[in-house]
DNA sequence: TTGCCTTTGACCTACTTTGACCTTCGCGCC
DNA sequence: GGCGCGAAGGTCAAAGTAGGTCAAAGGCAA
């Protein structure tokens, strides 16, 4: 077993004794421990840790700085996965989107407004092809999100 | 946790215990009580209680001195006016102003959560200053988008 | 051999903490 | 009243802490 493979088992250790599936880390401290470069970390989280195997990551720089693991209960759905991996997104597509997770009660209709703010071309005064690849990170992200917040319940997003 | 989370968690306590919600400190004295250095309450207060996040901060020097923190009080228009009116919106402005909104109970937890989402520096990924103006048409989008939702109930965002 | 995964290290960015030095103010003394 | 001193608070830059990124090198299997 390599490098990366006990790291994931470690970090995976961790989350099982937390009841709540979220551990918190430091990235020095842990590569120290298991005697590796802090930034393989960082290889193994976005490995093996990423949000289509179902998990999320948090972490803060700087003094009293963290990396936070966060294991979702559920992973998300084929149509949602397939979501988070587009590298952009046109206007109507993210109006499909929306309007999908909305009949499907993901989102109320405030939230489904909100996102419909943020995505539009009218508010994202970029040219083509930015435009669409900042709508994409954008929409991604608040889909991991929401996905982040439903995370404590049980049907999948 | 860090020493300036632990001086925020402080001063809110503080805060709290206080009908007026207003609290005067003695600098000196508070940094010795929490051992810190004196500026670092100053580092504290701006970070953590600026007018963004709806405090403002009185003080006068010289013998009996002070520090007075005053948490604003639920007067949305004018402050939201003055957020619409923003050209630019630096990261740090926009989470605050966020938690401000959150604060005062114009936006959900999930709201807020796809906010902060949708403005964030790692995604909107464009240099400066176009990244500050993208946000302050997001931000402005959205916060548009709720005052429009709440047209209908009474207390007017 | 070639391509993919892993490992490492140099360099970057973000946030915190401290200390040296500055400004303002009240007070007592002439 | 003017002066000077000590008591506060203000500012800012440097050092410290911690995580992020990326490209190059290494290793292994088809």
């Amino acid at each position: 077993m390599n490098l990366s493979d006990y790291i994931e088992k470690h970090i995976k250790q961790l989350l099982k004794q937390d009841a709540s599936s979220v551990v918190d880390i430091q990235r020095n401290l842990l590569a120290d421990e298991l005697g590796c470069a802090p930034s393989q970390i960082n290889y193994v989280l976005t490995t093996r840790f990423s949000r289509d195997r179902g998990y999320l990551i948090e972490s803060r720089r700087g003094g009293g700085g963290y990396i936070r693991i966060i294991r979702l209960s559920t992973k998300p759905s084929e149509r949602v996965r397939e979501m988070l991996s587009s590298q952009r997104v046109t206007q109507a597509q993210a109006m499909q989107r929306i309007a999908w997770l909305e009949e499907y009660g993901w989102l109320s209709k405030r939230e489904a407004a909100l996102m419909r703010a943020a995505v539009d071309s009218s508010v994202l005064k970029l040219g083509l092809p930015e435009r669409d690849i900042v709508r994409a990170h954008i929409f991604r992200a608040m889909l991991t999100t929401l996905i982040k917040l439903s995370g404590g319940g049980e049907s999948a997003l």
